[in-house]
DNA sequence: ATTATTCCTACCTTTATAGTAGGATATACT
DNA sequence: AGTATATCCTACTATAAAGGTAGGAATAAT
């Protein structure tokens, strides 16, 4: 029930890479100086990002990551589900088949349940909705 | 990000246990053969709900567990905490100091507000609700 | 060339999950 | 008293995932 590193990790980088837009490539090393992160790891968060599509890279001196969208049109649940895999908490979300107590079972419709309500929070909201409730709360004041 | 099986398979035996309430106790045998799990895992499942105060035992020959209150004053999400663990996507949605970028961080508004929404499906519902729930749908044909 | 960066592959450690095994203890019924 | 049926208790195992680290190759700007 916790969301592992990776997901955590993953979408502050994005976060950063939104405050970024239309500037120069953002090394992974200034991300991970900013958050705490070794440069190793984070690789290994990033690439999952740019398999998905969400992030583009610049390779050699001066190169870095940046997102491949302008941030308005990046929801969050497509940088969520490459990260975190999908919003499945119980298989028989999705699929029926899954489970052979699926006739007679009293939770599923809870299940489903909770399922929407996380997902419509995920699909509601693109990286660009974040900044802007952080701006409106006065944070962001080492960026300019 | 997927439910663990002792969460499932909990809940599923409440459900029994719901559906069999103020009826003689109910033995693990008869859960674990409805709901195709061992008996020995149910074991380990139970005792964390009984631990929980959820549920009581008779033991010996005709014994079995019970549920300890009626069903519609039990809540889910009391059922939920003992088996899966508290509802907590990332620590600092209880605990600011647990992460050293609280103060900058951009998206923990969203891991709460998605915490949020999941507290609040397991708040709002009882055993007996997903009983009736479960009856309104026609389900429950094995059982009179 | 040198430096800064992404990219790629392999490895490691720790933790949690999902069990299984064996037997002790308690209770009802005959 | 004895047997069958339960819960209860402790210990063990196997597998997978999480959360990294290490070393170096490829690329690009200066």
């Amino acid at each position: 029930m916790r969301l592992s590193t990776r997901t955590r990790y993953g979408l502050r980088a994005l976060m950063e890479l939104a405050c970024n837009y239309e500037k120069k490539p953002l090394p992974l090393k200034t991300i991970a100086q900013r958050q705490g992160v070794s440069v190793k790891y984070l690789e290994r968060v990033i690439v999952i990002l740019k398999n998905a599509g969400i992030v583009k890279s610049s390779r050699g001196s001066l190169g870095g990551y940046m997102l491949a969208k302008p941030p308005d049109q990046i929801k969050i649940i497509d940088c969520f589900r490459p990260l975190e895999g999908p919003v499945v908490l119980v298989d028989c979300v999705y699929d029926e088949g899954s489970c052979s107590r699926f006739a007679d079972c009293m939770v599923k419709g809870l299940w489903k349940q909770v399922n929407d309500v996380i997902e419509d929070v995920l699909k509601s909201k693109t990286l660009q909705d974040l900044v802007e409730n952080t701006k409106r709360e006065g944070i962001l004041d080492y960026r300019i």
